[in-house]
RNA sequence: GGCGCUAUAGUGUAAUUGGUUAACACGCCGCCCUCUCAAGGCGGAGAGUACGGGUUCGAUCCCCGUUAGCGCUACCA
């Protein structure tokens, strides 16, 4: 397949969602398959509700999920010219006319319409103008919109790649605006004058464009412009399977971000939903992922988004992940919780990165660091709240810990094989469970009930915080 | 209301051109490991493929209908 070129077109009405993450990522993955352009376009026509704070937000999504433009970004609001004179052209050809009827007025026949619970489509008033009477109106100045003349019968189909063959009577589509009164072009007249101008070959898009797509078809061939491939990607919705909105907490990709997630973890998932590589593979990196994906493996039914599986792809891309790729985003989190201290990145940076080696297995989002790693970096952590009562109940751990702190304190060398050592040792001599000992510890050198190994622990917290915390418990 | 699309365990996905005890993962339960938890390993419950008809020797797979969900039905995209 020489020469794809596809793109993903947000309007800036809001941030980057869910949804459109995903859909630019299957481009993405589309362009990087098959060596072809992966570009990148606004489409901002609808100036009320577009701003460029949201533009910002888009690129800073894409930005995060690591998913680069080849070209642009470009923008539609850029491009007026092309789209009035191409509106203009079609006018003149008689494959649209002027249509001067108001808004207010579109409305109130639609109301009643539905009202009547009759089907509404626009009934072609202005199609049947004279050519005088379109002069006159134009002589008071009436304001005009641009309307696509459809065919009144017939069929029209496309093969679309996801979803086969789709099939639109013309009866069931209406004469829809190319241009507004005010000379802003609508999505129609944009995306197909910016599809052939970019010259893409693959639209991939959301299933919600679905019936759209004979309505830009019907534009491609009034403008007699080869048609490019269409594959609609099905929906994304929440538990509840309704669409995805803020209802079901966060929505866009830079919230997931913000929580913790890895962007290669919220990728990988992201792919997941509505494609599977036909075998069974899930967890799958960059480059795998871009050699196994294909349009035939997207399938047809809505998706629905499942945190608890991102979750548990995001803990394990934490876990296999080495440290030294870590290390940037656990500095943020400590640098947010105030526990930051240069020398992580300096003389301590080894031992900083075994932390997060010793962290990394246990946690689910990047915030876990900060609470598990709280007491190995400070000394103000708190005890958690059940955990006395579970393991420090046993009277003679009063004297026990205390002596096994004297004991700690004396070894010559402080590793995990002395630490066990001396720790197994000591409940042998005092006839106590090994359990018992450890289980207490974890308490005193963590304030948690659950922690790593308590040897890796104690290494890791180093000599001098073990004797003392071990010994100041009671 | 009209039109379009979809329908496999709670969720995400598999199931060569119709022939499998309908598979894998998340989640759930249990066991092993073990100093707790996680990870890991092992096992279990959970769908007879929305429902009803056809076609066929045989349908998750093809056709029709019903139902449900979603989408479109704007001078939004």
């Amino acid at each position: 397949m020489p020469d794809v070129r596809v793109r993903f077109a947000p309007s800036p009405t809001g941030y980057l969602h869910v949804g459109g993450a995903r859909t630019a990522l299957f481009n993405w993955l589309f362009a990087k398959h098959h060596e072809g352009k992966f570009i990148l376009r606004i489409e901002d026509t609808d100036v009320e509700r577009s701003s460029a704070e949201m533009v910002h937000g888009i690129l800073e999504g894409l930005s995060w999920l690591g998913l680069e433009w080849d070209e642009g970004p470009y923008f539609q609001s850029q491009r007026m010219q092309q789209y009035q004179s191409a509106a203009r052209k079609l006018l003149q050809e008689q494959k649209a006319y002027a249509c001067f009827c108001s808004q207010e007025l579109l409305a109130a026949k639609r109301e009643a319409a539905a009202k009547a619970k009759l089907a509404w489509k626009y009934d072609g008033t202005c199609r049947k103008l004279s050519e005088a009477e379109i002069r006159e109106k134009e002589g008071q100045g009436q304001a005009r919109a641009i309307r696509f003349k459809v065919p009144s019968e017939g069929k029209i189909h496309f093969e679309d790649q996801v979803f086969g063959t789709i099939e639109h009577d013309f009866q069931n589509i209406e004469d829809f605006v190319l241009l507004r009164s005010d000379g802003m072009p609508t999505y129609h007249l944009g995306v197909v004058l910016d599809d052939i101008d970019m010259r893409i070959t693959h639209v991939i898009r959301g299933a919600d464009h679905i019936s759209n797509t004979p309505k830009q078809i019907l534009l491609y061939r009034a403008l007699g412009q080869p048609i490019p491939l269409f594959a609609h990607v099905p929906l994304i919705l929440g538990p509840d399977k309704t669409r995805l909105s803020k209802r079901h907490g966060a929505t866009s990709v830079t919230a997931y971000r913000d929580q913790g997630y890895l962007p290669e973890a919220f990728r990988n998932f992201l792919a997941l939903l509505g494609w599977a590589p036909g075998d069974e593979r899930e967890k799958m990196g960059t480059q795998e992922l871009i050699q196994s994906f294909s349009l035939q493996g997207i399938n047809k039914s809505n998706a629905v988004f499942n945190l608890e599986k991102l979750e548990w792809l995001n803990s394990q891309y934490l876990s296999s992940t080495p440290a030294a790729e870590l290390f940037p985003y656990v500095k943020a989190e400590m640098e947010k919780a105030g526990l930051w201290d240069a020398e992580y990145e300096g003389s301590r940076k080894a031992w900083f990165l075994s932390l997060i080696d010793l962290l990394k297995t246990r946690a689910r989002l990047l915030p876990d660091f900060v609470t598990n790693g709280r007491a190995f970096l400070s000394d103000e952590y708190e005890i958690e709240a059940h955990a006395p009562e579970k393991f420090l109940q046993e009277p003679s751990l009063r004297l026990l810990l205390p002596e096994l702190a004297s004991r700690l304190e004396g070894l010559p060398r402080f590793d995990l094989e002395s630490c066990e050592f001396t720790l197994r040792e000591f409940a042998d001599e005092k006839q106590v469970k090994a359990g018992l000992l450890i289980n207490a510890a974890r308490v005193l050198l963590t304030g948690k009930a659950v922690a790593p190994g308590i040897f890796q622990v104690m290494h890791t917290l180093g000599q001098k915080r073990t004797v003392e915390r071990l010994r100041k418990a009671f």
